[in-house]
RNA sequence: GCCCCCAUCGUCUAGAGGCCUAGGACACGGCCCUUUCAAGGCUGAGAUCAGCGGUUCGAAUCCGCUUGGGGGUACCA
């Protein structure tokens, strides 16, 4: 029994960002790696951005790169577990209420009938003159008649939180160390109730943090400025403050914070595309963070061994996608063939219903393409790119592909169908890569002729590409009867073309 | 504007005063392997450790300043 407890708190007004994404497993590594709790709330205050759908993407993502939590929405087959529930903001909203009003009542908090129109005018005025943009305190001290006056033009209070003036709060950050800020810095009073009653962040995040009894904050580094807004609050509430660590941010190639706008930002995006868990996380994990050693291959249960906070990096980390791949192409060739078999079937299937592939392989035969298949995949999706042209019925090979670089359309007429004959001749009793390759490789030396040469033109005959797995494997693969069919298929092309160019 | 944070190869990073003529990985070039593409092996190029001042016998590492970058500053989260 330790308490340690961490939370991740995702807005459902998106789908799973790779940075929360990132902020979830570094929660998620220290709680293992602690021995400590991890909890999942969601803060869906803002209602008008929140969604279903975009709950349900968060859950999918997170349940899908393995990132498990003790206490939330749906554990294991739970819709909900944890006695420090609920674990959804709108529906604690009682609790909002009633702090809200202990502030009040103490004299901590107080209504405020400024409408935004005055807030923007006020702002706009202190920007002009070069004074600090801080919310003027004119609501701080109404009398009951003059609250009386506003609620009769009908306005609507917010609730403001007093900030006190020229008080340094000071914290450790568990990554950055002494952080120290003036509370007039802070912007003013802070409004935690907005007019129609619903919490604001500030407010719900602390009011949370303590009645979930959350004893480390982990968080991305753009709330490092907000934190002393939290601890303020943490105080008036009468709690505990928790342990801060704010996490380096992720970056687009600009440096700037990664958005949607100039970064692919959906984790579904990736799982769509043939990221595969192991992968991911891996690559997450060593944005901002490294054991120290150049060890970079590493599982799940090893990041959760070595991971350490104090270790993490204090500087933003772009996000590179080319070393994403790679890792992910690192682990797809590191999964049983079995469990391979099964992550390829969605994206085949997707193939097929893309239309770009006619009929879609069997287990066994996706099986055994795995040899020459599992070292070529940077990521799942490039799977129909592989071996797509095996599951087609015709294929229309390009006439500039089929002629290899050193040949003429002739040469390649003739070479083909002196391949053509010596293939059929192997027959199909003895249809294996060593017995195809062979006899090819004899005809070669025959003619005088390059092996690469026959060899492309052979390819893109019976693929269509020039890029594909080992030539024949890949012919076994194909089958007897077919390879022959594209092989004249090819042969014909020719021959219309040296028709027609005569 | 104000406040806060940050600063080692293009990118991710190692580095906690001498082990650094700065190591690894991705990407890039070359070679090997090779029927193409990969994978793998070897190898090369790539960082005056942002700059300037200190401290010290000694600084990428400690301190200060400057510069640059980022974040925050809502009745968003």
């Amino acid at each position: 029994m330790t308490d340690i407890r961490v939370r991740i708190a995702p807005s459902p007004t998106g789908p799973l960002h790779l940075g929360t994404a990132r902020t979830a497993l570094f929660n998620f590594l220290f709680a293992r790696h602690t021995g400590g709790t991890f909890i999942f709330r969601l803060e869906d205050t803002d209602q008008a951005r929140s969604s279903v759908e975009f709950e349900r993407d968060i859950l999918d993502g997170l349940h899908w790169l393995g990132i498990t939590w003790d206490e939330g929405p749906a554990v294991g087959d739970e819709p909900e577990r944890g006695t420090f529930g609920p674990y959804r903001q709108m529906a604690r909203v009682a609790r909002y209420a009633e702090a809200a009003d202990r502030l009040l009542a103490e004299g901590k908090a107080y209504y405020c009938y400024c409408t935004p129109a005055e807030l923007d005018a006020e702002r706009k005025r202190q920007e002009e003159t070069h004074e600090p943009t801080r919310y003027n305190g004119r609501c701080a001290n109404l009398t009951l008649a003059e609250r009386a006056a506003f609620e009769a033009e009908g306005r609507r209070p917010v609730v403001r939180f007093r900030v006190p003036r020229s008080r340094v709060i000071a914290f450790d950050d568990m990554i950055r160390g002494h952080v120290e800020i003036d509370t007039d810095a802070l912007g003013g009073d802070l409004v935690i109730v907005r007019s129609d009653g619903t919490p604001l962040y500030h407010f719900t995040v602390a009011v949370d943090d303590a009645a979930m009894a959350i004893s480390h904050v982990i968080r991305g580094e753009d709330h490092l400025s907000n934190t002393p807004k939290h601890i303020l609050l943490f105080e008036a509430l009468g709690v505990a403050v928790p342990r801060f660590a704010h996490l380096p941010l992720i970056l687009n190639p600009d440096r700037t914070k990664m958005s949607k706008r100039k970064s692919q930002t959906a984790v579904a995006d990736y799982r769509a595309q043939g990221f595969i868990p192991e992968g991911f996380v891996n690559y997450l994990a060593l944005l901002g963070w490294s054991t120290g050693t150049e060890e970079e291959v590493l599982s799940s249960a090893e990041l959760v061994e070595k991971f350490d906070l104090a270790t993490v990096n204090k500087a933003g980390a772009v996000f590179d996608r080319e070393r994403l791949e790679w890792l992910n192409g690192q682990w797809i060739r590191r999964l049983p063939p079995d469990d391979l078999v099964n992550r390829l079937r969605p994206f085949l299937q997707a193939e097929a219903d893309a239309g770009r592939i006619d009929w879609l392989p069997t287990d066994e035969e996706i099986r055994s393409l795995l040899p020459v298949v599992q070292e070529r995949l940077p990521v799942l999706a490039k799977v129909g790119e592989l071996i797509g042209f095996l599951f087609v019925k015709d294929l229309d090979p390009d006439l500039a592909l089929l002629v290899p670089k050193r040949w003429d359309v002739a040469t390649t007429s003739v070479g083909l169908e002196a391949a053509r004959r010596t293939i059929a001749a192997t027959g199909e009793v003895a249809w294996e890569a060593e017995e195809i390759e062979a006899p090819l490789r004899r005809l070669v030396e025959d003619r005088g002729w390059k092996a690469g040469d026959l060899f492309m033109a052979i390819r893109v005959a019976v693929t269509g590409r020039t890029a594909t797995p080992p030539l024949f494997d890949t012919m076994v693969a194909l089958g007897y009867e077919r390879t022959l069919a594209r092989l004249d298929r090819a042969i014909e092309k020719l021959g219309a073309q040296a028709a027609s160019s005569t």
